[in-house]
DNA sequence: CGTATGTCAGAAGTACTGATATTG
DNA sequence: CCAATATCAGTAGTTCTGACATAC
């Protein structure tokens, strides 16, 4: 089928060589694969990333305001608000007026949050697992540190 | 200003821990500074990343039909269209229907998509430095290696 | 006939901006 | 009066799916 066209098109499955030299597109199409495992992986649950995100935020840092916990979370006020709505739907957090300060919501992880969170952390280990697989130890820590140092970097200036 | 709820809610503009230590989440955010810098700047020139990637592949490896560029660049075939309409505007490429398979279109780089190519590269050489900046020759070259890795890893299962 | 190609329309999820009412 | 908070509405760009006419 088209042997003419086949001639005078491929040079194999090639891949246009400046494009794997530049770190933009090969951390974007790792980031994009990665996500889609992690996020496949959540889904198969019911949740999605920000669930993941708030939840742990509340875990490890205590309640907060959704405005801290935007901050913390780097997960825009804007949207953080259907995040919380599903969330306290779901009995996984509470929503309750900040007596000290009546703009505020003070948002707090409930017992089912926490067990939720340790199972949504159970999914995710399972796939960072899977994504480094093909790294060792030593490899892997190295890949954190040096994505540390870029990221650090950027974020700064 | 609000004492009361920093003293209660404020431990520091912490991160939480677990979030660091996942692959995904610290892959994505640097994925995505590293796509604001390279969009703004290609932005900053009147491109976008489609543009370049098909023109890189086209320079690279011939002259290729629609679908054959899509294969190549992973721009959907769908979505390389209105990419294709501009660059044909700007007289960067040509778009000729293909004598031998008349479903096809042979799309060719002219000469102002070649020194369109060179003007991108090298902005985005200036990006790739940019970003790259706080690592050493060694480091780069690992990171490359490490997430060229984990990337075929991922693409291949 | 079934399949590939280019094209169009649109869904779905993400990232972001702006406006607004309430409160400090 | 100015600033912060939570909320809602809506924009913009990306990724991806489905349908369709034409040609193989």
């Amino acid at each position: 089928m088209d042997t003419d066209a086949e001639l005078r098109f491929d040079q194999g499955d090639a891949t246009p060589e400046r494009l794997k030299r530049q770190i933009q597109r090969l951390t974007g199409m790792t980031s994009a694969q990665m996500g889609k495992v992690s996020g496949g992986a959540l889904a198969d649950v019911g949740a999605r990333k920000d669930h993941y995100v708030v939840l742990a935020a509340l875990a490890e840092l205590g309640p907060a305001s959704q405005s801290q916990l935007s901050d913390r979370t780097r997960v825009y006020r804007s949207d953080l608000v259907a995040v919380l709505n599903e969330l306290e739907g779901a009995g996984l957090i509470r929503r309750d007026p900040d007596p000290a300060d009546k703009r505020r919501n003070v948002i707090t992880i409930t017992g089912p949050g926490g067990k939720r969170l340790a199972e949504l952390d159970a999914v995710l280990e399972g796939v960072n697992e899977r994504i480094l697989a093909p790294l060792s130890g030593a490899e892997r820590r190295e890949l954190f540190r040096l994505l540390g140092v870029v990221n650090a970097h950027l974020a700064s200036g």
